[in-house]
Parts: structure tokens; C-alpha cells; sequence
DNA sequence: TATTGTTATACTCTATAACTATA
DNA sequence: TATAGTTATAGAGTATAACAATA
């Protein structure tokens, strides 16, 4: 089935952009994710579609190579917030820049029209399997 | 980005469908490229881009459920070929029939000429990129 | 009681190096 | 020497249950 060739091409790009600052995918999703806002633990395991316990060594990971921070929450002393650092701010951006650049790269073997239509597809396929993968809104995308 | 949230659809879909049969997306996949024929150790660690080292647990976890088999190779008293068992081929076969049977409903809310549009679409940027995921061959696909 | 986050445990996948048996 | 496969080790992601602190 061609779209599960599409799928891992998307998945090898994405690995490769995230090797080059030595982060896992998941770990660039996390930052990528986060440039829009900050997140408490659960919120993230939410969108990530994982136990809220698998947060903790994720977080614990990043936070180690200095990318995040967990930050006290004003109200709620059960509560943290992972915020990025300046590096994982800088890292995030990087890894979002090239991503997207790649991944446009991708669609160049056709033509202007059939890439419009190419993406008028997929946001087509998107919505109507309610997804949200939540990579983070961007309006380039 | 879109492709990605596309990506995430697939993915979901084919862990979704192999987790029905307690298998893993690796194991799906597996399976999926036996259906093909027979694979040697070295030759599944190729097409998984893997170390070989891998492969050992790889097919330890999948023949101890009995889907597999690790059957000699005439001629070369070093090699062994992984083969499906009768269990396993049934497996394969409705690991296939559902992965393909759900991917080919997400394409479902586009028109029968957005669809051709977007399968020629995703033939021609695989293509392109010279990818070879090996989910095996399929007439169908 | 419910929620937040953590600890502990186990399994799967992946990467790497060292090793054996055979070619 | 080269190849096929294994063992050993480590790290990452994920699933689950139990737990402490706070709401």
C-alpha cells in the first residue's frame, strides 16, 4: 500500500531532520509542541497518546540536556510546567525549519497544481479522521 | 505540517489493526514481508534497515507465539531462513486484508477522482524519493 | 474523592561491540 | 578473510500498577 511507503518516508525524514541535533522523534515532537505553549505533564501525556507516567523520563531526558524546564505553577503546588529553555527554543525552531523544509522537498516531483491538490487531500483525510496528531499549529503548514 | 499528521494517521491505523492480533507495527511488518517468501536473518535485517543483531529477538518474540519458524538452509550449514508457520501466514493475511481495508477508507471523504488524483500523487513522490520500506509487494496496493 | 506527578516494573525496538561457526 | 547469526549491553519509548501530595 503506497501510503504506508508515504507514512515511513515522512517517519525517515523526520527521524533524520531530529539526528542531526541528536534528539529521537519524539523528543523533537515534544519541542516542537511546546514552542507553543507551556505544558503540564498530563496535558502532554494527552496529546501524546501515552500514560501520563511515561512523562516522567521523557522530561526527565530533555531536561537533562538542558532543551526544558520544569516550572512551578502559581495555584497548584501538585502541578509543574515543562517551558523551553533558550536551547531548546533555538533546537525547536531548527528542527521545525528543516522538517518542514524537507518534507515540502518531498512534494517538488509535482507539478504546482497537483501539489495544491496534493494538500487539499491530505487536510481532507486529516479532518475527516478527526485527528490531532498535535505537532503543534503551524501556519506554514 | 499536514504530511506529518497524515503520517500519524497511518501509523495509528497500522498499530490499531495489528494490536487486534497482539502484534506490533514491527511484527505486522514481519509477517507482511514473509508473506513474500522465506527471509534469512541478514536479509530481514537489510530490509528493516536494522542491525542484524536485532533480528534474533525480533523473530525469538514472534516464533515463541508460533508464527514463525527458523527452518535450515541447505547448503550453507551457517544460514537460517525465517518462514511462516500455518498460524502465522493466517495472521499475515488478516494483518493485510485490515491494514489495507482501513487505509483505503481514510481515503473515503475524497472524490473518486481526488482519490485516483492522490494514490498517483503518493506513487510519484515515493518514487521519487527511491524508497524500497518493504512492506512487500502487493498487487492490490 | 479526584487530580498531579512520580516511582517501580516489564516489554519491545534499536544501536553497538564482541563472539562463534561456517564459507 | 568474509559472512551468518548470536550474545551481551545499553538506551529510548510505552504500558501498567501503586504511591504521595495536593485540590
Amino acid at each position: 500500500m503506497a501510503l504506508i511507503q508515504l507514512s515511513g518516508l515522512i517517519q525517515e525524514t523526520v527521524a533524520r531532520v531530529a539526528g542531526r541535533q541528536r534528539l529521537t522523534p519524539v523528543q523533537g515532537r515534544l519541542l516542537w509542541v511546546l514552542t507553543e505553549q507551556p505544558r503540564g505533564m498530563a496535558e502532554l501525556a494527552r496529546i501524546f497518546a501515552v500514560g501520563k507516567a511515561n512523562l516522567t523520563g521523557l522530561i526527565d531526558r530533555v531536561e537533562h540536556r538542558g532543551l526544558v524546564e520544569r516550572s512551578l505553577v502559581p495555584g497548584d503546588r501538585r502541578a509543574v510546567q515543562v517551558v523551553l529553555t533558550d536551547d531548546g527554543r533555538r533546537a525547536a525552531l531548527a528542527f521545525h525549519r528543516d522538517v518542514t523544509s524537507e518534507l515540502a522537498g518531498l512534494l517538488e516531483p509535482l507539478t504546482p497544481k497537483a501539489q495544491d491538490d496534493f494538500r487539499q487531500a491530505v487536510t481532507t483525510i486529516s479532518h475527516s479522521a478527526g485527528h490531532s496528531t498535535a505537532w503543534g499549529p503551524c501556519q506554514a503548514c
